[in-house]
DNA sequence: AATTCACCCAACCGCCCGAAC
DNA sequence: GGTTCGGGCGGTTGGGTGAAT
């Protein structure tokens, strides 16, 4: 038996939200905060559903949201991220401050999935590849196909206006021993903050990584799930760092991929385990 | 100038989960 | 234990818009 729908459609609102809509929930959850979506419509004088409300506050009107010109030092992120993680939009926008899961995946479907295809085959065998002949099977009957063009010209930014990282966004890690791979990472019962942890050599490199999760206030490491666990007491939380820093990391990683080609799929599986 | 085409992205949809009752 | 609610996720749609003809 399914869930009833979370509103009655009738007599509401649908379609793009007029600036005197958006300036009723801005307001009202200005004065509020957020939560109790369902009923928030009703008390800020809006004809929209409430799952309605909480996507438009989400994913355009908070005032965190960095809007437009993806850099390619994110859109590099992005790949990489997805190369690791999968459809996992929420767990990707996590890293990526000011963005949004939909922005992201806006973005893969428009243009990164477009782009690494080219790639893909001028690269043959590439870990992207592989990942990218699984998603094409995958999205045999599906809509149009993208291409890109038009947006390209927005990746382009100065070095002045590289992003600023971290903390990531608060997201829910959900325990998926209990659940399928293909199910979401970003749920979870704990609630905690998760963040990407790297063990540090003497030498100041980053010798592996994983993510850890925080209490709320105080950002201590409580847990966290590394390529390898013995590292755990020497792991250190790395965050308030640039996203070159990361991307660093990642090609830390990809390093590592080389010389053990099962390492970083099993990073990957530590992800999400 | 008018029409067609291709693409982007905001919004919707269906489903899932945990909490509360 | 079953049901409902609130919240969140990934997949999909279709209106708007700019480019091409």
């Amino acid at each position: 038996m399914g869930r009833a729908p979370c509103c009655s459609k009738v007599g509401l609102h649908r379609g793009p939200w007029t600036p005197r809509e958006d300036a009723l929930l801005t307001n009202y959850l200005h004065a509020h905060g957020e939560g109790q979506w369902r009923s928030l419509p009703k008390k800020a004088g809006l004809l929209r559903c409430g799952k309605s409300c909480r996507l438009r506050w989400m994913n355009y009107l908070r005032p965190d949201i960095k809007r437009g010109n993806i850099t390619p030092e994110e859109d590099d992120l992005i790949i990489r991220m997805h190369s690791l993680l999968g459809n996992r939009w929420s767990l990707i926008a996590g890293r990526l401050p000011g963005r949004t899961d939909n922005e992201i995946k806006n973005y893969w479907n428009t243009h990164l999935s477009k782009k690494l295809k080219n790639q893909a085959s001028s690269e043959p065998d590439t870990h992207k590849n592989k990942l990218l002949c699984a998603e094409t099977q995958k999205k045999k009957g599906k809509k149009k196909s993208h291409h890109n063009s038009k947006k390209q010209k927005d990746n382009t930014k100065t070095e002045s206006e590289k992003t600023l990282v971290y903390l990531p966004k608060p997201i829910r890690v959900k325990d998926l021993s209990r659940r399928d791979l293909d199910s979401s990472a970003t749920r979870s019962q704990e609630n905690k903050d998760v963040n990407m942890v790297c063990r540090v050599g003497d030498d100041g490199d980053i010798m592996d990584a994983g993510f850890g999760f925080f209490d709320g206030d105080d950002h201590d490491l409580v847990n966290t799930c590394d390529v390898e666990s013995e590292y755990c007491d020497s792991i250190v939380p790395t965050y308030h760092t640039t996203l070159e820093e990361l991307y660093e990391e990642y090609l830390q990683l990809l390093k590592v991929q080389e010389d053990n080609p099962h390492e970083l799929d099993s990073f990957a599986q530590s992800l999400l385990a």
